[in-house]
RNA sequence: GCUCGGGUGGUGGAAUUGGUAGACACGUUGGACUUAAAAUCCAAUGACCAUUGCGGUCGUGCGGGUUCAAGUCCCGCCCCGAGUACCA
């Protein structure tokens, strides 16, 4: 009987390779390169689950089949080994991140060895080495002296704008900036002390710290970004986040709004990432419009999209804490104004999101003037205007508009309407479709586009306002009040941010033992004795010395996850380099990532910063593509199976699932390993799982107990983890890949099941059947059918096709179909035998190794040329193909003709070649429907 | 609410982009081998009707339409998933 011993052949192949260093690669001009690139795993606790290596497998096969195809492959992997996941599992174990990190990736390291992937380890990195940082600090330093020129369109140097101040002052300069900064002359400038320089360059530096209002979450201790705080709640552990005026390290990403979106274009990501990141980015065109103020010399600015609505502006509204509030309040609504206010400020994200159209708010006492009309217009104050969008101010138009028209409703104000037949008694009309515009002045008659048009030219003759670009992406914090990241290169003199120069970096993360995050927004590293700047020595000294004329305190925060990992790519290219962050004949060779596989989870997040990121470095050409991976694809997750059961309110007892009958049962998880594939329960393992079940009684059904299962996201956490590991034990690495690859398309959510794993392991059976006679390699010396050619040629033609495309499962079924066909020919030849295995290889890589040894081949497959197809055994198909004509040809329109059986034989011989002409044109295409023509389409 | 995806057998999923729907695999049923089990192999397997045979009808969420031909295109609904959320 032979057997298929997986157990042997990977431990054989796992060792030659790492031995050998099979896929250790090197810079080499005389081969086309080709990267391809996995996102790298945070080493968190939990190890590897089977969801894990789904993306790693696809990237593989990739590299694997273009190694084949004679090209240079980078194959790396690392780890992103800061940040929060690693420090939460850090202190929920409480040893130091440093040595759990290390155990961590250990274990990552053994788990993806198992799977037998082909990365070139020789290039490994972690975020959290100083090797790698001292870089992330680099082009930290780099961006807090980097401003942004608008008429260049690209980041320069903020010498190049304090140069400009020093001779001509702000006037008429075009750098990116979102406050309005007032003027000042050449003369102003040089007068100005220091901190007053600064505090004006801040408004310019990519990297900036300031005063603001940030996403605080208390439980973590730390301040989140926007993408890290997920229905109101921190997307790391689901706690509370509140706003919290904290000072703060943030990066102008703004300034790179119109070249994110505009560069989506060029690279090929998939639709709906490019939809997340464009709404993200969130670009509107519309008109910034200034309204006198009643009895005053200021004007309000407001931005709308709207400017055909004008005649329909019944009140204008600011946010509650727009800058000119106190100016607008008259005495007598004073009090309320602020007691208002202040309730505002006291309200939490999860708060606002929940009073989602209930808004409420209150007159300021005060009007604006109606820039066509000159009617007298209400002030108020609204908390659904965002302060931080456009001008934290709008112009409100209730019948057009849901949210003012819910305001105007509450508070009773004036309802214009300017929709001819349209009723907005009930409801607003929130459309830009209409017949015709009516009390509208100018605009009566006119539709949409015709009003719109017509009232832009008179706004900007009449210079009430202009036509301005918005974008909805905010600045990120790069401020986390946590210990495990990189340490911001920044110390402060006299109050003012200076950075490190590059030979003073890497700033390494000082040792201290009291790393915990606390309430009150203290960072750890404050908690470091040896954390001041010594300015003339330039190393790190004791705090004590602050006073001392030359040192100065340095920057507490870190930087947030993304930083690290905004790069890595790049890195991967020269991982040893000590001189640059990557060298130029490596960055000139691998140039960008030609493949990148990794979650869509990251759209908003990684997959944005780090294209922001290279194109920063691309300003200042340190990079040769602006955008860094030119395809991506978005591996689905694998979901778990979790189980609960139900015990009853406050007693220790548990009853089976068909007889909860009410309400009074609590679920409880239970670990999936304790229940088998028919949902039934084991409860001798479950009282020796947790101790809670020791003594539990079970009220069961016919005899069993049978849990309720559940489909959601695989975590350690919910019990529903399945290990790799387990599968790789008992099925082989090689049936764990292709199974993962055979449960369906690559981008697809799917919950793991076992149940049909045994298809592919069968697959892998029959091949090595295919080779084998007893326990001896054993095949055919004699020459191929015609049949084998063909089944081995119909799959060459679709796997090549299936694996460009990513769509392994097909690609596997055709091989499958093969592999079967070649069993029922007894056909074994070597002939078929070499493309086969290559075939066969990027999918299970130990197992066809193991044959080109037993067939004496002296070389690794991964030097193997991957076989092209011989069209002439595809052709040969069409030819036997039954024909028969009978009944009547129909022909589209006017086409008609006689054919005879004879006459179509020929078309279908000649195939696509064919030289018959139909009323004098060639046909397009001959529909044989069996066996019969249907159609012929000129 | 808005913006994207997507609804195909008992299950996971195919379908050359408008051309024989259900490939491939799981599961199920029957059979062979076996003292027996496992393993392996063979056959059947969308539903319904007809079965001695041939065969027939209906079938890709629902209702219409275009076409010789629709899972695929168009119009109107229903349901599921993802992203986003007072963005003026």
């Amino acid at each position: 009987m032979s057997v298929y011993n997986f157990r042997l052949i990977e431990k054989k192949w796992q060792e030659y390779w790492s031995k050998n260093n099979t896929f250790k690669v090197e810079v080499d001009s005389s081969k086309p390169k080709f990267y391809v690139l996995d996102m790298f795993p945070y080493p968190s606790g939990a190890g590897l689950h089977v969801g894990h290596p789904i993306s790693y497998i696809a990237s593989d096969i990739y590299a694997r089949y273009k190694r084949h195809k004679g090209f240079n492959v980078l194959h790396p992997q690392g780890y992103d080994s800061f940040g929060l996941p690693t420090e939460q599992y850090a202190i929920l174990t409480g040893q130091h991140p440093e040595k759990t990190t290390k155990i961590n990736i250990n274990r990552y390291r053994n788990q993806l060895d198992k799977m037998g992937f082909s990365y070139d380890w020789s290039r490994e990195i972690r975020t959290s080495d100083t090797d790698y940082y001292k870089w992330t600090q680099w082009m930290f330093i780099l961006l807090f002296n980097s401003c942004y020129d608008l008429n260049l369109d690209r980041a320069v140097n903020i010498n190049k704008l304090v140069k400009i101040f020093k001779n001509q002052g702000n006037e008429n300069i075009n750098f990116y900036c979102e406050e309005n900064i007032l003027k000042f002359t050449s003369k102003d400038w040089d007068s100005f002390s220091k901190q007053k320089k600064e505090e004006i360059l801040q408004k310019y530096r990519l990297a900036f710290i300031s005063y603001t209002e940030v996403n605080w979450c208390e439980k973590l201790g730390t301040v989140l970004a926007n993408d890290e705080i997920v229905n109101g709640v921190s997307e790391r552990g689901g706690f509370e986040v509140t706003k919290k005026k904290m000072e703060q390290w943030s990066i102008r990403i703004g300034a790179y709004a119109e070249r994110l979106l505009s560069g989506l274009k060029k690279i090929e990501w998939s639709d709906s990432i490019k939809d997340i990141q464009k709404n993200w980015i969130g670009k509107s065109t519309g008109y910034s419009l200034s309204f006198k103020i009643y009895n005053s010399k200021s004007e309000l600015q407001v931005y709308t999209t709207r400017p055909d609505t004008i005649f329909g502006v019944s009140f204008l509204a600011v946010s509650p804490d727009h800058e000119l509030i106190s100016q607008l309040t008259i005495d007598k609504y004073k009090k309320n104004v602020d007691s208002f206010v202040k309730s505002f400020k006291l309200k939490s994200e999860r708060d606002i999101l929940t009073k989602i159209n209930n808004s409420s708010g209150i007159f300021t006492g005060s009007y604006a003037i109606h820039p066509l009309t000159g009617n007298k217009i209400q002030i108020w104050i609204a908390d659904y205007v965002l302060s931080s969008y456009g001008y934290g101010a709008v112009m409100c138009v209730p019948c057009g508009d849901e949210r003012d028209f819910k305001f105007a409703k509450k508070y009773k104000i004036n309802i214009i309407n300017i929709f001819k037949n349209i009723n907005i008694s009930t409801k607003p009309h929130t459309e830009k479709i209409y017949d015709e515009l009516i009390n509208s002045d100018f605009l009566n008659g006119l539709n949409y586009e015709e009003a719109n048009q017509k009232i832009g030219l008179k706004l900007e003759k009449n210079n009430i306002g202009f036509k301005n670009v918005k974008y909805k992406i905010r600045d990120s914090v790069f401020s986390r009040q946590r210990y495990w990241g990189e340490p911001i290169p920044i110390y402060f003199k006299n109050g003012i941010p200076h950075s490190l120069k590059k030979d003073d970096l890497p700033l390494k993360l000082p040792v201290i033992k009291n790393f915990l995050p606390t309430p009150e927004g203290n960072p750890p590293l404050g908690n470091a004795k040896i954390w001041a700047w010594d300015e003339k020595k330039r190393i790190v000294v004791d705090k004590k010395y602050i006073d001392n004329i030359n040192i100065f305190p340095l920057e507490l925060s870190t930087m947030p996850g993304w930083a690290g990992s905004s790069w890595y790519f790049n890195r991967y290219m020269d991982p040893k380099n000590k001189l640059n962050f990557v060298g130029s004949r490596e960055l000139n060779y691998w140039k960008e990532v030609d493949l990148y596989i990794g979650g869509i989870e990251h759209a908003s997040g990684h997959l944005l910063y780090s294209r922001f990121w290279q194109k920063f470095l691309y300003d200042f050409n340190l990079v040769p593509t602006d955008e860094y991976a030119k395809k991506l694809v978005n591996q689905g997750m694998i979901l778990g199976n979790s189980a609960f059961i139900f015990r009853t309110s406050k007693s220790n007892t548990y009853i089976s699932k068909n007889l909860v009958n009410d309400n009074q049962y609590e679920r409880v998880r239970v670990d999936i390993s304790l229940v088998n594939e028919n949902d039934e329960l084991d409860i001798e393992k479950l009282k020796k799982w947790l101790p809670e079940f020791k003594d539990a009684n079970f009220k069961l059904e016919n005899g069993k107990y049978i849990v309720a299962r559940e489909i959601e996201k695989m975590s350690k956490s919910k019990f529903n983890v399945i290990n790799p590991d387990d599968i790789c034990k008992k099925y082989g690495a090689d049936t764990l890949r292709l199974y993962e690859m055979f449960l369906g398309p690559i981008e697809q959510s799917k919950p793991w099941s076992m149940s049909s794993i045994s298809g592919v392991h069968n697959f892998l059976k029959k091949t090595w059947k295919l080779f084998h006679l007893r326990d001896n390699f054993e095949i055919s010396k004699n020459d191929p059918s015609v049949n084998s050619l063909k089944s081995l040629n119909k799959a060459i033609k679709k796997v090549n096709e299936d694996i460009q495309k990513l769509s392994f499962n097909t690609c596997i079924s055709s091989l499958m179909i093969c592999v079967n066909e070649l069993l029922d020919q007894k056909c074994n030849s070597l002939v078929i035998l070499k493309p086969l295995l290559i075939l066969i290889s990027p999918f299970a890589p130990h197992f066809s190794e193991e044959l080109w040894s037993l067939i004496g081949s002296k070389s690794t497959i991964a030097n193997e040329k991957f076989p092209d197809h011989d069209d002439s055994y595809l052709i040969e198909l069409t030819k036997n193909y039954p024909i028969s004509f009978n009944g009547k040809l129909r022909f589209k329109k006017e086409l008609s003709m006689d054919l005879s059986n004879e006459s179509i034989e020929k078309i279908i011989m000649s195939d696509k070649k064919t030289n018959f002409y139909l009323n004098g044109q060639k046909p397009k295409k001959i529909i044989i429907i069996k066996g019969k023509i249907i159609n012929i389409v000129v």
